[in-house]
DNA sequence: TTCTCCCATAACTTCGCGTTATGTTTGCGA
DNA sequence: TCGCAAACATAACGCGAAGTTATGGGAGAA
């Protein structure tokens, strides 16, 4: 009685995007040649995908008509569907478009705290007034927490420093699958009263019977190690990483303080005080910690750029 | 200041079902390998799959993270999108197994107006009980608009008849792209009164004196043939192609007739009118006529083959 | 360190999906 | 009635997408 039908289900899988494309040109132009010529095809192109799809589905889509080709119910049922699929795939594509164009996209940064009042605000200050879609978050973080949110994938870029030697450099140990790139050398100052400066740059030896104003925990490894490179242990009175006040702390004779030139830009120096080179170059470098793949993230990729295109050389900052 | 974009905007058409299905496995297994195995695939298929997606896109779709990978923001783009297309596909994907499995679909048939009360009740019935979901809708007609209608794409099926040698046969003439397949051989039956009745066949040649009750042109037309090749011309006294008013007419002793033998089952004999077959064996052809492709939309096919696995042997059809 | 898990890559095969060239059918017009 | 024109199908072919297995390497965990 009954016909032997495979009723095989169809699969969902053997329905694809293109052959709904074919199927709604062809139930708009009414022909196959017309849908061919609709989508930029060869008009076999489009005989044999639909011949292919009614082979996949065991039915005919199309039937022969007297001029050109009509849909079948199954046709219809693909043309009706089509609509919607082809809608959100224009709608993903637009959005695509947009992360692509630089028209959309949040880029997480992190930097350390100097960073926070000099590079990133220009850093965001550019690029928010060239793409105005890009979307930025910020946190401000010390190297190692820096690092870490970047694994952790909390944050997209970091800013980061290291002192040249340091052992505890966070980006030595378990930075695997981070690509860490050196941006600039930031120069160390000396910051003293004017009354004890010396006109020209100062020689380290000099300073041995001084006392200090420490900064944060690595910043005073640094100039524990820097000491003792030229023969003495630094007396740490004061600790702080509170630049202003490590400032005015000089400026009321408790120490003297060796600091990275960021931080004179963002604190404005006391009357009294001053800054020194010190007679052999003493610097730490700034790096950009980024989490592989970040260069095919259209906004990251271009914050990268951003980032080696600013001008850095009004803070004391040095490419290399 | 600005990266070197290639801002060529996403086309649609880049984007294809199965790349938005991987997308999805793997936002939802958080692994390649877990999407890999979800689908059914290798490992290395669903990497490629997503490596040919970024390539065309230009931006990275997924990122590795410690444990298997994560969706960039353009990943989340395609998978958002991708639950409404998938859900798309799987709803047409179940319209069609619908219509693949008979339970849907729309039918339209058409036949002469014998069949109307007599074989399509039956196919439809049958049909109906067999494939509940499958609907029907049916149009009394007389051969020529019955092929007109399926050329015109007004109706699926017809049942249609022609009398052998008929000049006039809508199925020779303009049937091009039509499939016209004969079902059965239609007895014709001679009606006349019971007192006028030989016991057995009767010869045409004796009925040269009678009156005659035609029905519609073409029967009237295959009468006026027979006759003429008996070596007469029969004598019309009343048309009608109304079959109990052509009884009720030879029953009151009007005329005789010459019916097929449908007409018989459809409507009782009234009392005092008998049949009779002609000696010589006259006959119609009922065939049936689809539009090509027609075998290949399921309830069509369905419904041919239900109508050549129909019983008629009942009213005077030979399978032939 | 070593083991395990996961992803990428290489090398290869197959077939989907285009192309151009050509055939077939239908409807139309001289 | 006889081609002509229009539309779809088919053939033959090429390329690249998309799958496979085998293998390598990096990162986390015992």
């Amino acid at each position: 009685m009954t016909s032997t039908q495979s009723d095989r289900p169809i699969q969902s899988a053997e329905l694809d995007s293109q052959s709904l494309r074919v199927i709604r040109a062809v139930a708009d132009g009414g022909s196959i040649t017309a849908a061919a010529n609709a989508l930029g095809y060869s008009q076999p192109a489009i005989s044999q995908t639909i011949g292919r799809l009614e082979k996949r589905l065991g039915m005919a889509v199309v039937v022969r008509s007297a001029r050109g080709v009509r849909l079948t119910e199954a046709g219809e049922v693909l043309a009706r569907h089509a609509a919607t699929v082809l809608r959100a795939l224009d709608a993903a594509a637009d959005e695509l478009s947009d992360l692509s164009g630089l028209r959309s996209g949040l880029v997480r940064v992190a930097a350390f705290p100097s960073a926070s009042s000099t590079i990133v605000p220009r850093l965001l200050g550019n690029m928010t007034k060239e793409h105005p879609g890009v979307r930025f978050s910020y946190v401000e973080a010390e190297p190692p927490e820096a690092v870490q949110a970047v694994r952790d994938h909390a944050a997209d870029l970091a800013l980061t420093f290291s002192y040249p030697g340091d052992p505890d450099d966070p980006h030595l140990a378990s930075t695997a699958g981070l690509t860490i790139t050196p941006l600039w050398r930031e120069q160390m100052l000396l910051v003293l009263p004017e009354a004890e400066a010396p006109t020209t740059s100062i020689d380290f030896a000099d300073l041995a019977g001084a006392d200090w104003i420490a900064g944060c925990a690595r910043c005073r490894g640094h100039l524990v190690k820097t000491c003792s490179a030229h023969g003495f242990e630094p007396r740490l009175g004061f600790e702080t990483d509170n630049v202003p006040a490590v400032m005015a702390m000089v400026a009321a004779g408790l120490g003297i303080a060796l600091l990275p030139s960021l931080a004179m830009a963002g604190s404005p120096l006391p009357s009294g005080v001053t800054t020194r080179p010190p007679a052999r170059d003493d610097y730490r470098t700034i790096h950009l910690v980024s989490a592989p793949g970040a260069s095919r993230v259209p906004a990251i990729a271009a914050t990268t750029t951003a980032i080696r295109a600013l001008n850095v050389s009004s803070w004391g900052l040095e490419t290399g």
